[in-house]
DNA sequence: ATGAAAGCGCTAACAG
DNA sequence: CTGTTAGCGCTTTCAT
């Protein structure tokens, strides 16, 4: 059924048929009736593709999640509590406002170019991109086209620094640097002099932000921070809990362990149980993100927790208004985290 | 840029771009070459509305969560374990397949009409509903109008069974069932012999599965199923929480609970953990779901694993293969559960 | 092997 | 107020 078949049935034209599905004021309520009654009886919606075409918007927003390191983990991002939330703040966000939502994750570079696809074919009015790895062309390539675009934990590199007219562009961070300072200030002052750090990929904003934010602290304090208390987690719940299985066995261990992120916390503290090292007795640990699963295990996760849904919530909301408004624009926002005190920390023993 | 600018460009037609993009075989070496660089060297890429106007399949498949009784709740889903995994299922296996993913979450009545938009308007080739409540007709209509579907677990209501032709359909279940039963003759093995159950919402499948089997293992044993000791959880982790709360505040508790979810067990351990009701000596609790948590928290939940990666994988290979292959059909599977022993269960010490 | 032209279903400018 | 008409960008017969 199409448009000209409801006209048909209602003895006007398709324009008019077309007039009232687009709520057009000049047209008679008897009119409007009549041509509803038919719409309503047959089910009849105009087709997507043709109204996009003629110039509707097609009110679909992209979302790309970038998870490189899991490529090859079969089931991958449902893996990463970390993902999750957002996916769902921003179906529901935009949901809200009357757009769908296209998803599409990326596990290698291949599917960077569907990205791109999604952006340049027009399947979208906008896209968000949580988590994009550094160097990646595509996001220039989809910025430079004027493609509204946000971008969620990502590095301003040099090049896109440059504010070209008729960029629309949303960088949205939460205050990483800030955040692993309160983190681990709070071991500092439960009394911890040896602090580790789980380190997150340093190619994503977030993982380099808390890896530069761990050091810096430290120096501040007067601490050093040693070569072999830093342990590659790569932000995998697996590769933390390898990696700290060798830091154990390796003999030396620090008081407390900066993580950073919950999934490599939970990893880590997996391998601490295995050999009957006792958190937070035997080691403190705090780390970042406050995925919903932090509060739930035993003992609580001590955490920095990402206001994650309003990060996804302002990227929909300036990307609609965007869309919809056509103002253009380059924004910054970084969001505030919060300390949430729970289990994993303890008070230093001093080890006479 | 349009296909047109490019022929221009390539000194050809529109009709030999358009040859080149879909790799019709006539078309010579030399061409397509030349063609191609262009493309290449413009960034070209076809509008996919005119595609599909043209007639070309969208490459969409749309996913649709229902999750009606968390209408209120502001973080809805993604507080709920049950769904990610299933998202993240679909999302894989339809974006390796070359297919994107619309997603749209139902909350309320008034959100059936968005998913069934998609349809209608064309936004999709095929559909993914799960969890879909009973009685809804928006589920008939769209099948009645031939749009391949699948259904999650969902129920199979008597007027769907008329096996028109034309329809498109696939209904993918658990063996809930068989899985409620193996969990209960557990606990049942464990010397339990009073069993509550935390029963899901009644109008889903699974949630009525469950408690059927419920009170058909209890009775094939010879046990009483006791009013006061179904709790009504409703699927969510809160409610839960508050009715087991008020269940220990009858001061009557059975030994034993299944829950029809792992997120509700989760909930109950919490109002057990503060009222000093230890799992698994005082009350052991076995659920349902198997998600990722379920093995994290501590006691690690026995539970009944339902394979949801498979599942989602069987619903996206068999959709896809329905809009390409044309082929039409009604079919159903039902995919084995496991029970998961973990550490929720203990033997039950009689009380002399 | 390739171009011309029709048409997919809709919107919008124009005319009345 | 409403119908006519010209596209939107692509695919696909149909000729050649």
């Amino acid at each position: 059924m199409k448009s000209e078949d409801v006209a048909k049935l209602a003895g006007v034209s398709r324009s008019t048929v077309s007039r009232v599905i687009n709520n057009y004021s000049n047209v008679p309520d008897e009119t409007r009736q009549r041509v509803m009654s038919v719409i309503e009886k047959y089910n009849y919606q105009p087709n997507n593709s043709a109204r996009v075409l003629a110039g509707k918007g097609i009110n679909t927003i992209g979302l790309f999640v970038v998870s490189i390191a899991d490529k090859h983990n079969p089931n991958r991002i449902y893996q990463n509590n970390y993902f999750a939330p957002f996916v769902d703040a921003v179906v529901d966000t935009a949901n809200a406002l009357g757009y769908y939502v296209l998803i599409h994750t990326v596990y290698s570079e291949k599917d960077y170019l569907k990205v791109k696809s999604a952006f340049f074919q027009k399947r979208i009015d906008c896209g968000i991109i949580v988590g994009t790895e550094k160097d990646t062309g595509m996001v220039t390539e989809v910025i430079d086209a004027g493609f509204p675009i946000a971008l969620i934990d990502y590095h301003i590199a040099q090049e896109s620094k440059s504010t070209a007219s008729g960029m629309n562009m949303a960088v949205i961070n939460s205050r990483d640097f800030e955040g692993t300072v309160s983190a681990i200030e709070y071991l500092i002052d439960l009394g911890h002099r040896d602090i580790g750090i789980i380190r997150g990929r340093m190619n994503t904003y977030s993982g380099r932000q808390r890896f530069e934010a761990y050091r810096s602290v430290l120096r501040e304090h007067g601490l050093k921070w040693e070569k072999e208390f830093v342990v590659k987690g790569e932000f995998l719940k697996n590769t933390a809990y390898r990696e700290v299985g060798r830091l154990i066995k390796s003999g030396r261990l620090p008081t407390a362990i900066f993580s950073s992120s919950d999934d490599m916390a939970i990893g880590a503290m997996e391998a601490f149980k295995e050999c009957g090292i006792k958190v937070p007795s035997d080691m403190s640990i705090v780390s970042f993100d406050d995925v919903p699963v932090a509060s739930q295990i035993m003992p609580a996760l001590t955490t920095v927790r990402v206001p994650v849904y309003d990060m996804a919530k302002k990227a929909v909301e300036l990307l609609i208004s965007n869309v919809e408004k056509k103002d253009t624009g380059i924004s910054y926002f970084n969001f505030p985290t919060e300390l949430i005190i729970r289990e994993t920390c303890a008070r230093r023993i001093s080890k006479q």
